[in-house]
DNA sequence: CGCACCCCCTGCCGGC
DNA sequence: TGCCGGCAGGGGGTGC
């Protein structure tokens, strides 16, 4: 579910709680990706959230010498304020003034701290920051993997998922099944301006909410959703006309998962 | 090392 | 109406 400008979008959501005491954690469900100790959070009760950060898809809590990470997975969520507990309650946080709940569907999600932080973060470049030099150094050039796959590949470049591989691949014009090595500096050169581009208007329309991603506003409802996937041009339009040629968009399958093309403006 | 394949888990949707 | 297969913004492990 959540791509980059997803989990930038529930960052900023809960910048509110920095400088607020964590005052409580409660285990409500121990199943995630890797199973959550019933002292999760322990180290720092009493002690102020000092930052809330990003990279790739992570998010990371900073305390005085100790760190959360969390990872959203495909249905992860971290709401503030609920007043109702999700049947899929994982953890709750209680801070001074808000209390943020962490909730997953499907167990893919999880969260992590102290030492077990820095080895699970991505080595990729942030997504948002990437420029062609980074393609360039990396294994792109000599893969002979296809372009779409290895954007996908984390330690590559962090943060880029299946809906915003195919916006920015069509973006730059560039066809999902070119081999890695087959691509010229000004081609990688665009694919690092589309990428870009593309996220930040992503982050704009607060992500793209198709059934699960939402992130919670201070307020009234328990929850709001982006918008980003009104501007889809490409993504899970297959047999739908081009924006730009009015040609059919394709769907085909690249490593177990679905690829959305324009096979005319994307050669 | 790279890559194809399969797994993890739950819900939903379309087809029969 | 009901069941079943396929599919979904994630990643990781295995074996060739």
């Amino acid at each position: 579910m959540p791509e980059l400008p997803e989990v930038e979008t529930v960052r900023t959501s809960l910048e509110g709680l920095v400088g607020q005491k964590l005052s409580a954690v409660s285990v409500r469900d121990r199943r995630l990706r890797y199973r959550v100790p019933p002292n999760f959070g322990a180290a720092v009760l009493g002690k102020k959230l000092l930052a809330l950060e990003r990279t790739g898809k992570y998010l990371l809590w900073k305390f005085p010498d100790h760190q959360f990470v969390f990872h959203l997975g495909m249905t992860g969520r971290l709401l503030i304020n609920q007043k109702e507990d999700s049947p899929y309650l994982k953890l709750r946080f209680v801070f001074s003034r808000d209390s943020v709940d962490f909730i997953d569907v499907r167990r893919f999600a999880f969260a992590l701290e102290g030492a077990a932080v820095l080895p699970a973060m991505p080595r990729g470049i942030d997504a948002l920051a990437l420029r062609v030099s980074h393609l360039l150094k990396s294994k792109i050039r000599s893969s002979t993997s296809a372009i779409k796959n290895l954007l996908l590949d984390q330690s590559i470049v962090a943060g880029l998922g299946n809906i915003y591989v195919a916006e920015l691949l069509f973006d730059a014009g560039i066809d999902p099944r070119r081999q890695g090595k087959s691509l010229s500096d000004a081609e990688l050169s665009r694919i690092a301006k589309a990428c870009r581009a593309v996220l930040r208007r992503a982050v704009r329309a607060k992500g793209s909410s198709i059934s699960d991603y939402v992130y919670s506003l201070p307020g009234e409802k328990a929850f709001s959703t982006g918008s980003y996937q009104k501007q889809f041009r490409v993504y899970s339009r297959a047999g739908q006309g081009c924006p730009r040629c009015n040609n059919l968009i394709m769907k085909i399958v690249q490593g177990g998962r679905s690829t959305f093309f324009c096979p005319r403006c994307q050669s």
